[in-house]
DNA sequence: CGACGGTTTGAGTCCGGTCAATTGTCGTGG
DNA sequence: CCACGACAATTGACCGGACTCAAACCGTCG
């Protein structure tokens, strides 16, 4: 099920320098190229499988087996949780580098789908774990991973339990700001690739709420938008003052 | 300045089943009773601290060096986050059994109080480390314990974000009632050690709005108040149907 | 018994949600 | 090239659930 809304990338995409790239993909992967010896990471490319995901196709669902996990090679995804009635929260937007669907139960507690045209590296799980075995510094190197995310994530509940709409879009696009500087791409532009009703699903907002505070802080001048997924940062103190809740 | 805070047990209080006393604490406080072997558990147990911290107090604030992780022994603690003016979001409440402070940061990112008298196990981070390199399978065991943590707080996103505050009482009585009945005490009648204060903190509500509903749910039926802070669960089907969403 | 902290209840307000209409954007095909 | 359709974003009017402020109640402990 989940195999038919994903597209096998042509062999011969990868022609060439297909060792080479699947080896810095699986390195990447697992962010472990300090733990894993070079001449060992053929092996995990042997079992890769790279694929293209249209905008708006599943990865994964909630409950289904977790049987693979994947590395985000370029593009967003958005991770999520539905209730019964259609209510969405988004927990999470994962972009290049990101890794996907490391859960240790038995099925995925989550969905997430394509927000742009993705590419991915799949991994069977079982592979991770005769890794995991063989080196241990992985493990560790995960374990620091998930403890990373959880702050994040415990940081997510200060947010949706406590701030004001306003803080949350300012909390928002620092964020953004910070992950888009990290990956290269510095500087006071940032580029939005989710809908507002992902950004509102992610905040705990509707989609017009979201849309409101954007023209809100725009029109207070601290925001400008070029188009609708771009933003220019222009009072960035203010914007930080917003978020902690110190104006 | 932690340790101020801390008062020392008495030496004299171990005496007796010291060793097995700690030995046991030990093993529990990692919860790898099955990847270290018995006889290495003297090691750990003799580093360990026993510490009884009164209601009300500290056991760590965010911001301060990550030296030490507790086990809880006995007692309840709420663990959160604060803003800078004064809004608190608790993330999570931890019981007996439960671990507190195993971040792989420096700095604790959040802060800990004891809810009611506490019984803890301190230990130092650095001898967990150590052990870690010794006994591979508790990583793994971390591990899984952090990717649980991690669904867990998404479950709570989805609480934060989307739920109304009567399906947020729902939820959260039921997961406190499967908490007890996991540990021992079974059946419809659960202990809330902490005030409604600390409630409304943790499921982003008001003190006032979470005793309204309080009163509500009482009044239709679904639950009965012996005290404010002994719940029966009176209807568990209707209740498990409002904290799922689908009444 | 009286003081104190926690809980409950009441009255009124407001932030963010709902519903609805309009505008903007972009890809497609005539 | 432009008209059209589909979908996203914005804006407006109104509503209501949860918040605020304030008072009363209750249980516990000195």
């Amino acid at each position: 099920m989940l195999a038919m809304a994903l597209t096998e990338m042509p062999r011969n995409a990868n022609v060439g320098g297909r060792a080479h790239a699947c080896e810095s993909c699986a390195a990447r992967a697992l962010s472990i190229c300090s733990a894993i010896e070079p001449r060992d990471l053929g092996r995990l490319a042997a079992s890769r499988t790279h694929q293209c995901i249209d905008a708006g196709e599943s990865l994964l669902e909630e409950g289904e087996a977790a049987t693979h996990f994947f590395n985000i090679i370029e593009g967003a995804v958005k991770v999520f949780k539905l209730m019964p009635d259609g209510r969405r929260q988004i927990t999470g937007f994962l972009f290049a580098g990101d890794l996907l669907g490391l859960a240790f139960n038995d099925t995925y507690t989550y969905s997430a789908e394509a927000i742009t045209a993705v590419k991915v590296c799949r991994f069977p799980r079982r592979q991770l774990e005769r890794l995991l075995d063989e080196f241990p510094k992985m493990e560790k190197r995960l374990l620091a991973m998930a403890s990373n995310e959880l702050a994040v994530a415990q940081e997510q509940m200060m947010l949706l339990g406590r701030k004001t709409a306003h803080e949350r879009i300012a909390s928002f696009l620092l964020a953004v700001a910070a992950r888009q500087a990290r990956s290269g791409r510095g500087g006071e532009r940032i580029t939005l690739p989710m809908t507002r009703t992902d950004i509102a699903d992610y905040l705990g907002l509707t989609t017009e709420t979201a849309s409101r505070v954007f023209t809100s802080l725009k029109k207070q001048g601290y925001i400008e938008l070029e188009t609708a997924g771009t933003v220019r940062i222009a009072d960035r103190d203010t914007l930080e003052e917003l978020a902690t809740g110190l104006e």
